[in-house]
DNA sequence: ATGGTGGGCAACCCA
């Protein structure tokens, strides 16, 4: 089976690139970020057309996740479990695999803006929860992944520039921090469990010709928990779709399981 | 060069 990763930057404008991708890539599962959208307005019966059950958490203007998946999605969550938090950042469900029950955990995570600002200080707080939360979901599930946009560059080689930005946002000492915290819960980065190019980027800023100059970075993960990593056949960063009209500034990042 | 582009929608917004 596989499953994937996008950040589309308002679902309202890349729901036919989010269409066309999925007949090009009919994966499995299809975990959503930035849909920009209140629940209302999340095209259920679009994306039903195209063979896909879905749930949404979504709100006015920012934020807002969804799983679009082929097979039934049971124990849908929304949000951090113990955590207020007026964004929808979190949505969580269970699909059944031929190898057995997958939690899939979808995150748009907290940008943070700059270290220091009040926005940061919420990343690290946010991150705290996610962590602790995390700890309990994956005792009762020992099957899970945790994916979407997490806002973190894990490494300098995660970076285009990782002196001229050392110590910014997105590659800051603290938000590396929790990635790890994150590793040490018992996941893994899956993309890292294969040999990969240099200069891996899943996403690029749409100012300066961020995308045609390669100026990225890869921010966008899957992190699987370690009962699955025997089955993580291959995970990779799909850039067709950055190059399309009006594109996302971020890629697809695409995983495959088998028993 | 402290810029620039894009989405949503009227916010000195958020990425």
């Amino acid at each position: 089976m596989k499953i994937a990763t996008w950040n589309v930057n308002s679902l309202t404008a890349r729901l036919q690139h989010v269409l066309d991708w999925l007949i090009a890539n009919p994966v499995d599962l299809l975990c959503l970020q930035e849909l920009k959208m209140t629940d209302d307005k999340f095209p259920l019966e679009v994306l039903k057309s195209a063979g896909y059950e879905a749930a949404s958490f979504g709100q006015k203007t920012y934020n807002g996740v969804a799983l679009l998946s082929l097979s039934p999605l049971r124990e849908i969550q929304r949000n951090i479990g113990g955590f207020e938090d007026e964004h929808s950042r979190v949505i969580s469900a269970t699909v059944d695999t031929p190898t057995g029950p997958l939690r899939v955990v979808n995150g748009y995570f907290v940008n943070g803006q700059a270290p220091g600002s009040d926005k940061f200080a919420y990343k690290m707080r946010w991150l705290d929860a996610l962590r602790d939360w995390l700890r309990a979901e994956m005792a009762a599930h020992p099957r899970l992944v945790l994916l979407g946009d997490f806002n973190i560059t894990p490494e300098d080689r995660d970076s285009y520039d990782p002196v001229g930005l050392k110590e910014t946002i997105h590659h800051t000492t603290e938000e590396r921090q929790h990635f790890q915290a994150l590793l040490q819960l018992g996941l893994v980065d899956g993309f890292r469990l294969f040999e990969q190019p240099e200069k891996s980027f899943s996403w690029w800023d749409y100012r300066m010709l961020g995308y045609q100059k390669n100026r990225g970075l890869r921010i966008d993960h899957i992190l699987v928990s370690e009962p699955l990593v025997p089955e993580v056949r291959s995970c990779t960063i799909d850039r067709v779709p950055r190059k399309w009209e009006k594109p996302s500034d971020h890629a697809p990042v695409v995983m495959e399981l088998g028993g």
